[in-house]
DNA sequence: ATGAAAGCGCTAACAA
DNA sequence: TTGTTAGCGCTTTCAT
């Protein structure tokens, strides 16, 4: 007869009722908290069982103020990375039992000072902010409420805020030095949208890695993009007009890489027989790609990871300056590149 | 010298000692919920304004048990329909004041368990559940405790659950007509993972709109897939060997289609000119391909809405069978689709 | 029109 | 070892 199903929630009283303990000592059970007789501890369990009790950590939060869980703020989620990047968050997040809170700005303003608002409210433990492109000052109330922010590739540490950078150079000297065991030489560059920070740092870690493989920079064969596939293939139709001819193309991300291969293969030109192209992120969508995309892949899961170490960093105490990390790439040889085509110039107009 | 800013979290009796009035007062002001004398009221606006009042929900789930939440779980985010479902979903929340709670199952029934148990700790008020491959017992739990269901495509609607269904004949009717337009009279399916409902269902609805269509259904030209890339690219194959030879291909989603279309340009066959393809969700990236390609679009912002509509009929009444309701999708005709060729077997072969 | 007080579920001091 | 109790922030009767 007491076999009656929990159909609404239970709480910790009602369970503290059916084992005739208090409610405290039920606490105590599930928390491992302080020691309880065995003989207790077992008529607790069981009766947390037959009530199916469903902890409310709700009601933890409000007591101490803090959540157990993290914000994301992305900037795209049409970016499949930042999904990629999600995936492995919430994994680690469930494996340390936190929860994630998931915003996403779509690059407005507007959509950032909400997102903030609610990380806010919900009183998050810390902040992974992934929109590099907005305007920081909208994620100030966020210090100024002591979260812990964790910046992506903003390469600015403050007290209070960490950043995880990603070591673009390393991952385009990766790259260059594939193309140029291929015979490139010529080495074009699609970039992130003008005048952000973070199209600067890719734009320079491209030239140094050419500096370093010892190849010419050609500024005539770098353009802007926009980190989506629109201003991948603009820019590369554009860079096709170029001289000198291309023969090869890195790009700021995968996705950019997307529309320049759109662009190659509308006009006609072969990759990687007449054109080669490295992207950089490593969305697993790249080896869907005829031919599948060569790429950067910078581990979603080391991303995950680092983000977590920093944000843990910072949590210890917020009144210090965050950590400065930094997660590099591994060069995943896919179908995009290949040995350097003679290319004229009447071949780079695509006729 | 007040101008001191609120670093922590103030909280209603602070502002309610700030304005000289009670907290029930600063309550009522917020919520407008009584009327308050407007010189008191402005006083209390005052003194949020100052003291740069966060309101702290989870003190009134807490009182409430309703959490403002909505749980969504999704069977794989790495298929970029989903990610772009929750960006719409999540803007009619934030419309209606609500918060996403975010789960990926990645088609694990483990992953899918704790899931369940996450929405249930956090009190969500319902929860859409696109995971539809994986075993619905599993969320039994959520039923037990009286939280709204509405299913994807399960195509049952019970006490308590809703469902929203993908009108698949619908939209393969409209690809089929758009195929029959340009000549083709044998076309190949693709379809979903082998032996589980929503494949069934998308297979039922193509052999539907062939009869409607009055062409001929040839069980040869038709495949599973996975759903994913993988899936698409080995079907394609297999397909391209089947007679009679097919002059264009129908899958059962975008990420098929985007392994169909690899696997028929590894094979040297051009897309349209030889073989036409049509996809079905309209991921954005469909149109990064090239060709760029030819689906029936599924509005993810009606999709959300319908969602949205659905739950909230459940949560007038929980002990109602819930809605079963449609969303349409519509043809977004772009390159991969073009008039029939006459296709050999030799061709059919890929030499 | 406004205030006082109780209570949502949980945990940690403090008492026994 | 176990129980009692206060309090996290909010809303809402019930008084005033």
């Amino acid at each position: 007869m007491k076999r009656t199903r929990a159909h609404s929630s239970s709480n910790m009283r009602t369970v503290a009722l059916h084992a005739g303990v208090s409610s405290a000592t039920v606490s105590r059970v599930i928390n491992g908290s302080a020691r309880v007789s065995e003989s207790v501890a077992e008529r607790v369990r069981q009766a947390l069982d037959e009530l199916n009790f469903i902890p409310n950590p709700i009601a933890t939060t409000l007591k101490y103020g803090r959540s157990k869980t993290y914000g994301v703020i992305v900037p795209d989620l049409t970016n499949p990375f930042y999904p990629e990047f999600l995936l492995q968050f919430e994994d680690v997040l469930v494996e340390i039992d936190h929860e994630l809170l998931l915003a996403s700005t779509q690059s407005s303003q507007t959509k950032l000072i909400s997102s903030v608002r609610r990380m806010l409210m919900r009183r998050v433990d810390g902040v992974v902010l992934m929109a590099s492109e907005l305007d920081t000052r909208s994620v100030e109330p966020l210090l100024e409420h002591r979260i812990p922010i964790v910046t992506i590739d903003r390469r600015c540490a403050q007290e209070g805020t960490g950043d995880v950078a990603i070591d673009f150079e390393d991952g385009y000297l990766k790259a260059v030095l594939h193309l140029r065991d291929l015979g490139h030489t010529r080495i074009g560059f699609i970039g992130g949208s003008e005048g952000i920070v973070t199209s600067q740092i890719r734009l320079d870690a491209f030239q140094r890695a050419l500096q370093l493989a010892s190849l010419t920079y050609y500024p005539r064969l770098a353009a802007y993009g926009n980190y989506r596939v629109s201003g991948g293939n603009e820019a590369m139709l554009a860079l096709l007009k170029a001289m000198p001819p291309l023969t090869a193309v890195l790009t700021a991300n995968d996705l950019t890489a997307f529309g320049a291969l759109q662009a190659l293969q509308m006009r006609g030109i072969r990759v990687p027989e007449d054109v080669s192209l490295v992207g950089f992120d490593g969305i697993r969508l790249g080896s869907a790609l005829y031919p599948p995309l060569t790429t950067i892949e910078i581990s979603a899961r080391d991303m995950a990871l680092t983000c977590v170490r920093a944000l843990d960093y910072l949590k210890a105490d917020v009144a210090r300056r965050g950590q400065s990390l930094t997660v590099r790439g591994s060069l995943l040889k896919r179908g995009s590149t290949g040995v350097a085509a003679a290319r004229t110039g009447m071949a780079a107009q695509g006729h």
